[in-house]
DNA sequence: CTCTGACATTCCAGTAGTGACATGTCGAAG
DNA sequence: CTTCGACATGTCACTACTGGAATGTCAGAG
């Protein structure tokens, strides 16, 4: 139910059609909650017809400007205050680590640099972002810089992980590598 | 398609019924990738169909334990080796981060406290995961405590992001209440 | 004038996951 | 001998999300 609140709290800044929220998805909330052009022109119709956001009017090429009403502000708030966020659960990356014992140890070490480059690539991409939009200043912006600084340390957090990681497993099975290990 | 590679990864480490699994998934997998008991032996009924799993014997009350086949390891081998791991995508907790604007200072440093206390908590909770796998030494935990570890990073990277944030969001309204409730 | 590309919406089939319910067996304790 | 809790599986309705296709409009470039 979270998309139908990224769509409130967009249009809280002010009223859009359907394909701007898209636009506007694509270079800021997109980054923490990816959504489908179906199912964003389909969360807009039923939050229309639950009265939280309204037709403010229509214009050229069946354009239709959603505006949030005061039951969807309200709603919004209530989510935002008293709805506690739902941690993450699935790690894919993380789920794959259980069944090393399945690959050889060169395996599962390739795995975990790679691990390490894509993390890597997606601190390059969130660079990127940060310089964007390092002249904004609109609310969304500034609060956004938060989630972007989550970001960064996340990559960091994963690659320094992945590091860690290789040398346990190295330690685990040393005939893998070069590195010796003591033999008590 | 990952709780099916899960599966197939339990019952590599031997053959087991929807039931163990069940058990099994509660105190290591169900950490990175948790499943409801429906959508489990639904996906063990799957993976039989599609020749990944067999049963092996049916025991008693209905009991039928499952194994590999042959087709079923080439598919875990396959899944692990040439297939790369979705990243993570959404996190409620960041999208409410973005429409801070909506609600008031305090609330937003309300909120942000929460989450590192929140964070804390789980931290705890990890401690205990740790504690009562001290002493196994099977593959699947002796993997698995590198995925235990970056549990533990994550949660404290949680906890300094939050207290980096309230810092951050004080910075930009300095009317807020700066030292809550500390009479020193 | 025509074509292209950005604007703009709607629908649909399919998959994954949730939560609840229904059903039944077996061993052990009282 | 009954009842309770662990063992054990199956089914259903619902929601969220994915990916693709179909349809059409309008402005500006050539």
């Amino acid at each position: 139910m979270s998309l139908r609140h990224a769509l409130l709290g967009l249009l809280s800044e002010g009223p859009a059609s359907g394909y701007d929220l898209l636009k506007l998805f694509e270079n800021s909330l997109a980054n923490v909650w990816p959504a489908t052009q179906s199912q964003l022109y389909g969360e807009l119709g039923r939050l229309a017809d639950a009265g939280l956001i309204t037709v403010r009017s229509e214009g050229a090429r069946g354009r239709k400007e959603y505006a949030v009403t005061e039951a969807g502000r309200e709603e919004l708030r209530h989510w935002l205050l008293d709805v506690k966020p739902a941690p993450i659960r699935r790690y894919e990356m993380l789920l794959r680590v259980f069944f090393f014992g399945q690959i050889s140890t060169d395996d599962a070490i390739a795995y975990l640099r790679e691990q390490q480059q894509a993390a890597e690539a997606a601190a390059e991409h969130l660079a990127e972002v940060g310089k964007m939009i390092a002249h904004h200043q609109d609310n969304f912006t500034v609060y956004g810089r938060l989630a972007l600084e989550w970001g960064v340390r996340s990559n960091r957090l994963h690659q320094e992980w992945a590091e860690w990681a290789i040398g346990e497993v190295k330690a685990h099975d040393p005939t893998a590598n070069t590195e010796p290990c003591d033999p008590s």
